[in-house]
DNA sequence: GATATCGTAACAATGGTGGTTACATAATTT
DNA sequence: AAATTATGTAACCACCATTGTTACGATATC
């Protein structure tokens, strides 16, 4: 185990609007495919639609919508809309600083977690939603 | 915050014993300079022994030691040895297989999150625990 | 006005993380 | 061999993030 389930929920999420094209999903039909709690997706929807990447409405017939083509939404910015600003745990790192090395270590670490997360970040940043899209209605999974 | 602080604590550890090239360090002064508890220490080393970065010794005048020159060990080589492989959260995220995105999205994310991990892996090996000694050295904090 | 739906607070259950104590094991010194 | 020093690791605790759940107010449609 590692990390939260909340940046793969929500690309199955997008993924599943990208599916309803166009069409109102309500969070519960969303639940549904996902196998989770309604309000568990509204709470990473809220968090999506301050991102500008889905759009919501209230009442009856209301539901969520992606507000941009798939081609234009990244996992990049739907990993941005859900994570925090990772930190590899720096934060809760403090070393002593009288020592040489626990003076300067902070900073050498930060450049490194940095580098790295960048590159990860690039890496998220070349797949599209789009792409997601066309693997969905493509992929054999050989499952059951 | 995000993550734990293995990974972080763990080049401070192997900085530290860089910077006492050769001598043998005892998990009580090397929890000095990190500030922690010296078991806490210890539980890392253990993991850096078993990934033969590092040679242990018990008894009077014991401790621990690099098991390489600094410029043979990797950031990777710390990470892969300190960290759990990581998966993202796909290990606790179980979609509806009966709908057709939920029963597909599973083998895309994997896809994706390998890829994305690669990438951080190989910025990772870019960076020797020697290039962190160096900047130990010479690097300004501009502190205090 | 009734209904459907979102938005979000509040709370519980679970599990990971780090700190601490305790103690067995092993190596060195005398 | 006995004393000392140090590792190795189990056990336990406190803390906090994550997720699921209930509850309920707000809002849009019919």
């Amino acid at each position: 185990m590692t990390g939260n389930t909340r940046f793969a929920a929500s690309v199955h999420v997008l993924a599943y609007l990208a599916y309803k094209s166009g069409a109102q999903v309500t969070s519960a039909e969303i639940a549904s495919s996902v196998d989770t709690n309604p309000v568990v997706i509204r709470r990473l929807l809220s968090a999506l639609v301050n991102a500008q990447l889905v759009t919501g409405h209230k009442g009856v017939g209301g539901g969520f919508g992606l507000a941009s083509a798939p081609a234009n939404i990244t996992l990049l910015d739907i990993y941005r809309a859900v994570e925090p600003q990772p930190d590899h745990g720096l934060d809760r790192f403090t070393p002593n600083h009288k020592c040489p090395v626990g003076a300067r270590i902070e900073t050498i670490l930060r450049t490194a977690f940095l580098k790295a997360q960048t590159s990860m970040e690039a890496e998220l940043a070349c797949i599209s939603l789009e792409d997601v899209h066309q693997q969905l209605k493509h992929v054999c999974t050989g499952k059951r």
